[in-house]
RNA sequence: GGUGGGUUGGCCGAGAGGCGAGGCAACGGACUGCAAAUCCGUCUACACGGGUUCAAAUCCCGUACCCACCUCCA
């Protein structure tokens, strides 16, 4: 069983074999940071993560890379706009960023460039194109340096479209341009613009163009030929396919495989940043934990369209929940040096997961699988004592913690242990079990009107109560 | 105009020629003093119209509606 993906430029699912046996390169577009990011920015995040893990868990020594753009024409206007530089903007929501990745355990890439710190790789890379007759400065004096279209006969292969169906650019000012579809690969500075926002250029000041960043940042960290190129279906096209034509047409072979992860949209149409804060990550965190928002993300499949609601993502949560609960019960009834000695062990992935993760991250089906297993262990938790050897147990409840693991979903992991607890925890607990045992008191006596009375008291305050074979235990809510 | 994707049960969401994905909700049962949690069971769906096939949600043709990209966008 070898793991496949649909790759874009094939518009089919293929088995991955990585350049180099062992290891997998992996370039992610990152954000431009020019406002804080919402659960649609960070689906992407999390769908690359999953990959990312996935990979990692298969065996490859992997090298992932998501850089950030952390200059554009939109960072610009709104520093403009809010009267503060433009680099103050940009790390601010660099670091919003970073928070939200944090958030839904979405780990660490292996290096995360900016673009501003990379601006020597473009100019090589622009020089290496008019070299080779790709690309040419304008002439009307811009200081711009375009990519000619017309040079590079496959453009278009990667979304297979035909250069002259295309719509030329509506903002095309034509200005130095030789065809109206040709793309700034250095757009010379203005007057208008803060000179912090230019480098020094063979064609004057200036600062690079979107595409020319991410193809000169993967070349850096990557190599001229790596695996897997990933971003949003919206990139497709012009961003990867700029990207591509120009990285080819300076001699470099570039990713072997592209993937698009799908949108999460609101009332069917696509999450634009003119929505408002309501769907910005700390909003929504308001109303679920990270964990939670997490796994909603994960249910469906990252090529998918998601529908987002909130009524969708409590849905989901309630379901996490479930698993959660049997891992809390589970680890109750376990033997705790048997489980250790289990873990230690090493054990491997369920077949079904595995199966389900190598076509093409299938991880609906492995969410599947995890259920399939919590209700196996709900059982043998339930059922008939003696019967049950506590070894199926105790695999049963590592297996489901190794496949919660692998997804980034396991809530023992520390990363999440400030998601759900507070330093309260003691004080509830004294007052809880206070009440608990005049509650124990009371159905002693048979005194059931008193007994259901604590009980509501505690649930009005958000704690759940839920009676045990050894006592009762309370949760909050 | 060109390109890509979608329409699945009350809801979410997989699948992609034959074996009832899974979850949430609801209802019935077991358990419980009653609940909660858990288990068992019920709810047999694939936009529409044709076609291919022993067999179609899945393939083919057509229709309708929706979304995205071709301008910044995860």
């Amino acid at each position: 069983m070898t793991l496949r993906l649909y790759d874009t430029a094939a518009r089919a699912v293929r088995d991955f074999v990585p350049l180099e046996e062992g290891r997998a390169g992996v370039y992610v577009c990152g954000l431009t940071v020019q406002s804080e990011p919402h659960v649609g920015h960070v689906r992407s995040a999390v769908n690359f993560d999953v990959l990312r893990r996935w990979l990692t868990t298969s065996g490859y020594d992997v090298t992932f890379i998501r850089n950030v753009t952390d200059i554009d024409d939109k960072i610009l206007v709104k520093a403009g706009e809010q009267d503060r530089p433009w680099y103050n903007l940009a790390y601010d929501m660099q670091r919003e960023l970073d928070r939200a990745y944090d958030a839904l355990h979405v780990l660490p890439p292996t290096y995360e460039p900016l673009a501003t710190g990379h601006i020597p790789e473009m100019l090589q890379l622009i020089e290496a194109l008019i070299e080779r007759g790709h690309a040419y400065a304008a002439e009307d004096g811009s200081g711009d340096v375009y990519f000619d279209v017309q040079s590079w006969p496959s453009y278009g292969e990667l979304t297979r479209q035909k250069v002259d169906d295309m719509e030329a650019a509506a903002d095309a000012d034509p200005r130095g341009k030789r065809d109206p579809r040709d793309f700034a690969l250095w757009k010379g500075h203005k007057p208008s613009e803060p000179t912090t926002a230019s480098w020094a250029s063979p064609w004057g000041r200036g600062r690079p163009g979107w595409h020319i960043e991410c193809s000169a940042m993967a070349g850096k960290y990557l190599g001229e030929a790596f695996d897997i190129h990933g971003g949003g279906v919206d990139l497709r096209f012009p961003h990867h396919e700029n990207e591509q034509a120009q990285s080819r047409a300076a001699g470099h072979p570039f990713a072997s495989y592209w993937m698009h992860n799908a949108w999460i949209t609101t009332s069917g149409e696509k999450m634009s940043k003119s929505l408002g804060n309501s769907l910005l990550v700390p909003h929504v965190l308001e109303r679920v934990r990270g964990i939670e928002l997490r796994f909603y993300m994960v249910s469906a499949h990252y090529r998918s369209t998601v529908e987002f609601s909130f009524e969708a993502l409590a849905e989901a949560a309630q379901g996490f929940q479930r698993i959660e609960h049997f891992l809390e019960r589970a680890l109750a009834a376990v033997d705790a040096d048997e489980l250790a000695a289990v873990r230690s062990a090493g054990r491997k992935l369920r077949i079904e997961f595995i199966e389900a993760m190598d076509d093409d991250l299938g991880t609906p089906a492995a969410v599947a699988v995890i259920y399939d297993l919590v209700r196996e262990g709900n059982r043998l938790l339930a059922g008939d004592p003696g019967a049950d050897p506590e070894d199926r147990l105790v695999e049963t409840l590592v297996q489901v913690e190794l496949m919660l693991g692998v997804l980034g979903l396991d809530p023992a992991h520390p990363h999440w242990s400030t998601d759900s607890t507070n330093d309260l925890t003691g004080v509830v607990d004294a007052l809880v079990t206070g009440l608990l045992e005049q509650r124990a008191a009371a159905r002693a006596d048979k005194d059931f009107a008193t007994a259901d009375l604590i009980r509501d008291q505690i649930k009005a305050a958000g704690v759940t109560i839920e009676d045990t074979p050894t006592g009762p235990k309370w949760s909050v809510e």
